[in-house]
DNA sequence: CCCCCAAATAAGAATGTTCCTATTTAGAAT
DNA sequence: ATTCTAAATAGGAACATTCTTATTTGGGGG
């Protein structure tokens, strides 16, 4: 994934490129683990020293829309992290640390579709995550 | 489900049974959807005036830990959402009014489980939401 | 019945995230 | 190039939820 592929995506689904985005984009692929969002604000801050935390929600929301990042949710009002999109997977989250493991098969059902269907729903996307201790957390406790 | 029900769950586990808890559980068990903190707050000090919200949300995720209520995750800052257990399940819930639609089955996976105990991972729970729209709000865009 | 103490609470501060509004701007049309 | 407009932004307010700390209390043991 390079910065220019997600720039790519941008125009084709008529949203503009700002250097705020620009600036986003890099930041998420420079970072080595799923950032937050505000480690995001940081690194964007590098190449662009203006942009604002909104923004950075706002645009982060919109790649997660988009299909181009997944949203890792922790517990606890801890900070979501965000990872760049390789294939479509789930998390196992530590809520100690907030570390995460990736998970093989998304588990989401062909029938639940169907339900939804049924009811008239449109459907946006879903949210499924793991929650445990990793075996260092376990061990503080 | 009675209030006495959970009452003795509390005994069971060691927990103690305050006032406010059993106004919380009265609360929950007066509502007919799924009620929100401040929905379960406003009920409960009907019964126990003094009651905090941070009480509310301190035992809810409590009853929610020990298997006596399911979270119902909404997005953008809306208020979470919290039914009392029957049987466990999740849910479709819409991303413009926060109703929701019980999912028929769980689908969480046991290879998911096998994989966090070979992580070496105590898993403690895990969360599943599908977002969408209902036919009402699509209309209204 | 009274003491004791871990557990529970109230109140408000703090945190993560989204919303509101006035201002700026990307990019299309001229 | 210039103008125009819907989309994007900055900044701060608002919101849901959790944390901190000092105080209270349920319920077990003397």
């Amino acid at each position: 994934m390079r910065v220019l592929d997600v720039i790519k995506q941008f125009k084709n689904k008529g949203y503009k490129v700002t250097p705020q985005r620009r600036a986003i984009i890099n930041a998420l692929l420079l970072s080595d683990g799923p950032p937050t969002a505000t480690e995001v604000l940081e690194k964007a801050r590098v190449s662009h020293p203006g942009v604002s935390l909104d923004t950075v929600y706002r645009n982060l929301n919109l790649l997660v829309e988009m299909g181009c990042l997944i949203q890792i949710n922790l517990k606890n009002n801890e900070k979501s992290r965000f990872e760049i999109v390789k294939s479509h997977h789930h998390h196992l989250v530590c809520l100690g640390c907030g570390e995460s493991v990736c998970l093989e098969q998304c588990p989401l059902l062909e029938r639940d579709l169907e339900l939804a269907k049924e009811k008239g729903y449109k459907v946006m996307g879903h949210a499924f995550e793991i929650y445990g201790y990793c075996p260092a957390c376990q061990k503080t406790v």
